[in-house]
DNA sequence: TTGAAAGCGTTACCAC
DNA sequence: GTGGTAACGCTTTCAA
């Protein structure tokens, strides 16, 4: 017997509900598989063309728009792309970076789902993004164990990348190494001649994820030179820079890398209005390579971070989707390069 | 007769496919509706103790994640707002929006998608975006037609919103009114005493939804006083910035208004490596109020932004949504407002 | 060439 | 209290 669903009678002019499948098929005189066959253009079957026209015009008509759900779930996998919303302060570096990959994954006909963290504890989140079936996660920021991975892989996620300090067993990774670009500055400190660095650590809460690694790169490159390490917290605003240079000479420091290029501007911007000759008193290094760096005077020098293209991560991130029995590469990127300009 | 699906044999070591609410069922030796009960504390029915910790435990084994998709095709609704990526360089000012709103839409429990564009043209862009069933779709950049608007809601979109220059008949709008961005840089030079007044317009393509309103809105502001305006195409280079204003004293203006503050930075810092004294030769206004504008010296004037705050717009999103029956509500957005700082 | 029907994972209704 | 079962919208195998 045919199974009659209990539609409810559409009053002539009340707002009809979202048109289906069914729908064109009535309109059409055919059937649900063969408006299937007609929208879906399946090449194992043919289909008259008269049949097709009638079909096409019903669901123009119609105005039909096919049901994701419904399909990826009848298909049992989908084509999204879930990457958790880091909950931090980013730079305009990741904004760029992820704009980048979002579009490349596109290209590869990835639909990207960017979704809003709440918990903060990853292991917990993992279960929220397996609730949506995503076929790969792209976690930025260490927020995931293998527990979360576990529920991730168990959930039927072929591919889960991580993107931060540390690996994960059985995922991808890609490493930022952020304690190099502490390194690379220090380095570079030191091979001008200075003695007593100053290091800017954002007050911002959030950060110590990335600030932390930079400055114990710092402290690696002077370890054993006799070179001292100062931690100077700065909050990112006017004041709080004024606030700091006030307090500088009695610091004694004849260098300071400043967490990243806006902090540097910042606090570059504050030492020059106390009177400090930059870089002959005090030189100044960043990081990030911004392009507003050089527009100050001295141009800022900075650490550059060789950050991996989106099109690269699109194409990992597809490659273990098509295979994820593959083994979990693991990229360390973050080519640093000092890029000097005038102001150390 | 009990329905028995062909399920594969599990071997015992293969990777098993990811578990259901039958397999928790079978494992606490429950039926399905129970668990669904259980696992989403159904206050309409009483379950025993040792069956709920049964399937709790069951679940837990298994490791099972209730299935989102399966979930909103039966429930015919979802919690998800679609905000499709703009296709165009968007600056500092966008990103930090979106990301307040995507936060504020996650504490009200909606999932955000952030969808990759790739076809430009928005009433075809309206069907893809349609497949995924938002409850919501907040387009940025005026990409949406009477037609897309239409496939939108009768594929159960309550709430479609645009945030753009121009309004859709039907939908919700944020109206970003760029127009009058210009209209006051223009107004401020004038009354600053300037006849010449230059408008920077990026070259960038796709900036000019937003540059051709700023540009009219100086003309607007200057007409009938006998000022002039000229446009003054710009890349965001230093080197572009460095060729114009090489021929910057044959322009003979006295005045620039420069699209936004990155535009606007760039070129002080050419202009003054020319030797061009800022503000006295040349005044020098911005737009959105950048952080950074007030390190360069002169400090930067610019035009503030008054973007709406993302909790605002995610409760408008969320009224429409409880109420799809409300009247569109349009918010002129956009109060400007001249910050003077030293650069005019 | 077309159609009937099974089934994806979930929840709501209605018997027991 | 608990369990069977229909139904959400779609694809696809099998039969006609």
């Amino acid at each position: 017997m045919v199974h009659i669903p209990n539609e409810p009678v559409p009053s002539p002019s009340a707002p009809r509900s979202v048109p289906t499948s069914a729908d064109v098929a009535r309109l059409a005189g055919v059937s649900r598989a063969t408006v299937s066959y007609v929208l879906n253009n399946t090449s194992a079957v043919r289909i008259s063309e008269p049949t097709r026209r009638r079909v096409h015009e019903a669901a123009k008509e119609l105005g039909y728009v096919p049901h994701a759900a419904a399909r990826s779930l009848r298909a049992g996998h989908s084509r999204m792309v879930l990457i958790p919303t880091p909950n931090v302060p980013v730079g305009p570096l990741y904004n760029q970076f992820f704009n980048e990959l979002q579009w490349a994954l596109s290209r590869l006909e990835y639909t990207v789902v960017q979704y809003g963290d709440l918990s903060p504890h990853g292991d917990e989140a993992a279960r929220a993004w397996a609730e949506l079936r995503p076929v790969a996660v792209l976690v930025p920021g260490g927020g995931l164990g293998p527990q979360g991975l576990a529920v991730l892989k168990r959930s039927g996620a072929r591919a889960v990348v991580t993107l931060g300090a540390e690996r994960v067993e059985g995922a991808h990774a890609v490493l930022l190494d952020h304690e190099g670009v502490g390194h690379s500055a220090g380095r570079h400190l030191l091979a001008r001649g200075r003695r007593a660095v100053g290091v800017v650590v954002p007050e911002e809460p959030g950060l110590e994820m990335f600030s932390k690694p930079r400055l114990e790169g710092v402290r690696r490159a002077l370890q054993g030179t006799g070179a001292t390490v100062t931690e100077l917290p700065l909050a990112y605003e006017e004041e709080a820079a004024a606030r700091l240079a006030a307090r500088w000479r009695p610091l004694g420091l004849d260098a300071v890398f400043a967490y990243n290029d806006e902090y540097a501007m910042l606090l570059m911007r504050a030492l020059q209005d106390e009177g400090i000759a930059i870089p002959r008193e005090t030189a100044v290094i960043g990081a990030d390579d911004l392009m507003l760096g050089r527009l100050l005077r001295p141009r800022l020098s900075t650490v550059h971070i060789e950050l991996p293209s989106g099109r690269d991560l699109a194409e990992l991130v597809d490659r273990a989707v098509r295979d994820p029995g593959v083994a979990p590469e693991v990229h360390e990127v973050l080519g640093t390069r000092v890029v000097q300009r005038e102001s150390s």
